[in-house]
DNA sequence: GCCGTTTTCGGCCCGACTGTTTTCAGTCG
């Protein structure tokens, strides 16, 4: 019996796309297949009995054809269209698609002209003369590739969201002070905080008189390894790290628009531009506009709008911060909603640090080290989670040690209290996992913590049903209060453990345990793909910087991007309680 | 391939840039 999940199926069907682009079949077809995929991988339930049903044309955006396609993969683990054109086209060429400057339609012929499909061979007829040579194509083309391949082997595709964000930072602020900016604003991916970027997007409102001398400045900063292209309203360099960071300049007025256009996501500006097509305007990265007579954008008839909050306040929706324009529901709240209803929480609304580590274990710094930096910081409280036992290669604490840093943490407390001080250190412990969903220390000991986080260290690669059971184990123990980093993903590095996350999100929901949302950059796990579920559910959160060091503490940002961009209200948010509250809410298991 | 208070056929978001052309196709976002 092939594998039902969700994700499986949505993959399938995605790869299905990217062969039918690569054969080139009907475009609409490919997006038919990448619409259904993305359609399953948002849905809350399992698909599976939608399949043994025979139900599955019952969701919008799968009909006859998809549905008997699933239907045949259920009994035979295959998609007969995805098998027949997996033998028109190898399957060498998807590597193909990330190389850029080459799309499925040069791809394929290429691959037919020259019969070939290795990457190796590829770079070989460019080098030979066999590429420039095909129609449509020339010595620039294969020079563009070649090139292309040289930054692919040498850089990732994609890095992770804080990278993106101090490489943004270095042109903003080169940028801004530049005569003739007028309005300037990061776009893209990383205003929509998304957990990795690919290129990075800033925006500038500037009159046409003075974009050469911002384009000046730009191409000529010392980040810039190369430049990519240039236009009268655009550019794109590379920087030494291997990113891409595209500048584009507009009119002022056109600036709102722009920066609407800019941020995405693709999905979210679709939705965007039909519904103003079904008030018959017309929306692009210019302005929304009436249409003349032909259909066609009239420029002369612009709808005024002075900010990102016009243009959807004329499309019937309140404003929707960047977090959320992923076309994932949004829609349908901001039809209905204001803002301040999603009631979504800012940096400040964060009173205490959860999930962080000291000298005890693997952390860089004591706990008074870690606790008073956490007051500088404004914080209220610290709950302080070293590794437990198990976990012998970070330092994991062995009873003994667990009661002498009880004894520590009191000492501590008695002194802030007798200093006057309003803070609190939380006795905790990140408590591995064992395989069987067991916890790492007797209950007399688990009894003596005010909270426990139970994690994954060990044994990732366990069956997903295992996985699931040995999840249900731990959130069912009284003791536990969070579970961390549910999946133990390693953004761009490693992948999480397979484990079902709407069953998982059910059973913290079911027994009042909290999944957190760890922060640090590297994991930003559990997935904001996974809010609405928990939006659903009434999952708990608390957002956990998971510091090892003082630096780590300001990672909380990056968290709440995140809870932001997974719908978590701050009702749902554990550190947005006071000590007394978060306190309360520990014990009432 | 999917969808339908204009439609069961004919649409399906829109513009900039590039490289190849000499009016446009392909790619990108």
């Amino acid at each position: 019996m092939p594998s039902l999940d969700n994700k499986t199926i949505a993959g399938l069907l995605e790869e299905t796309a990217v062969y039918m682009r690569l054969a080139g079949v009907n475009d609409f077809k490919a997006i038919a297949f990448d619409r259904a995929a993305r359609t399953i991988e948002t849905l809350e339930n399992s698909i599976e009995p939608l399949i043994t049903e025979k139900k599955l044309t019952d969701i919008k955006g799968i009909g006859k054809s998809i549905a008997q396609d699933l239907y045949a993969y259920a009994e035979t683990g295959a998609i007969p269209v995805l098998e027949e054109l997996k033998e028109q086209v190898p399957e060498s060429l998807v590597a193909w698609l990330n190389i850029s400057g080459l799309g499925p339609k040069k791809i394929y012929k290429i691959h037919k002209a020259l019969g070939i499909s290795t990457i190796e061979e590829l770079q070989e007829k460019c080098a030979d003369g066999s590429v420039a040579k095909l129609s449509g194509m020339g010595a620039k083309s294969a020079e563009k590739i070649l090139k292309s391949i040289e930054w692919m082997q040498q850089f990732s595709e994609r890095c992770r969201l804080d990278e993106a964000t101090e490489i943004a930072q270095r042109f903003y602020d080169d940028l801004k002070s530049v005569k003739g900016v007028q309005e300037i604003s990061i776009a893209g991916s990383l205003r929509r905080s998304a957990e990795t970027i690919g290129d990075i997007d800033i925006l500038i409102a500037a009159e046409k008189a003075d974009t050469a001398a911002i384009f000046e400045t730009f191409l000529a900063h010392e980040s810039v390894l190369e430049v990519l292209g240039q236009g009268d309203t655009k550019a794109s360099v590379r920087t030494k790290e291997g990113r891409q960071v595209d500048v584009r300049i507009v009119g002022q007025k056109e600036f709102p628009a722009a920066l609407m256009y800019f941020t995405g996501s693709k999905e979210h500006n679709v939705v965007m531009r039909q519904r103003a097509r079904d008030q018959k305007l017309t929306l692009n990265e210019y302005g929304l506009f009436h249409m003349d007579g032909a259909g066609n954008t009239d420029f002369e008839r612009p709808v005024e709008t002075g900010s990102e909050a016009d243009i959807y306040k004329e499309l019937g929706l309140s404003f929707v911060p960047p977090e959320l324009r992923e076309d994932r529901g949004e829609f349908a709240f901001f039809e209905k909603h204001k803002l301040d209803d999603a009631n979504l929480p800012e940096v400040s609304d964060i009173r205490g640090v959860l999930h962080a580590h000291s000298t005890w274990s693997d952390g860089k710094y004591s706990i008074r080290e870690m606790a008073e930096a956490c007051m500088a910081k404004g914080f209220e409280y610290l709950g302080l989670t070293d590794h437990s036992r198990t976990a012998a290669y970070a330092g994991g604490l062995t009873i003994e040690r667990v009661k002498k840093q009880w004894e520590e943490i009191d000492a501590l407390n008695s002194e802030f209290a007798n200093n006057g001080k309003n803070f609190r250190i939380f006795k905790g412990i990140e408590s591995d996992m064992l395989p069987d969903g067991s916890l790492d220390y007797p209950d007399d000991i688990l009894a003596g913590f005010d909270f426990v986080i139970a994690s994954l260290h060990a044994s990732l690669d366990m069956a997903p049903e295992k996985m699931l059971e040995r999840y249900l184990r731990a959130i069912e123990n009284p003791y536990t209060r969070i579970v961390g980093h549910p999946t133990a993903r390693l953004l761009l590095k490693r992948d999480g453990s397979k484990v079902d996350l709407n069953k998982m999100i059910e059973a913290a929901a079911a027994h009042n345990t909290a999944i957190e949302i760890n922060a640090s950059p590297w994991r930003l796990d559990i997935d904001w793909r996974y809010g609405q579920k928990a939006k659903k559910e009434g999952l708990m959160t608390a957002i956990c910087p998971d510091a090892h060091d003082i630096e780590g503490i300001d990672d909380t940002a990056y968290g709440v991007a995140i809870a932001r961009k997974g719908w978590f209200s701050k009702d749902r948010i554990l550190n947005t309680m006071s000590a007394a509250e978060l306190q309360q809410w520990f014990d009432n298991r």
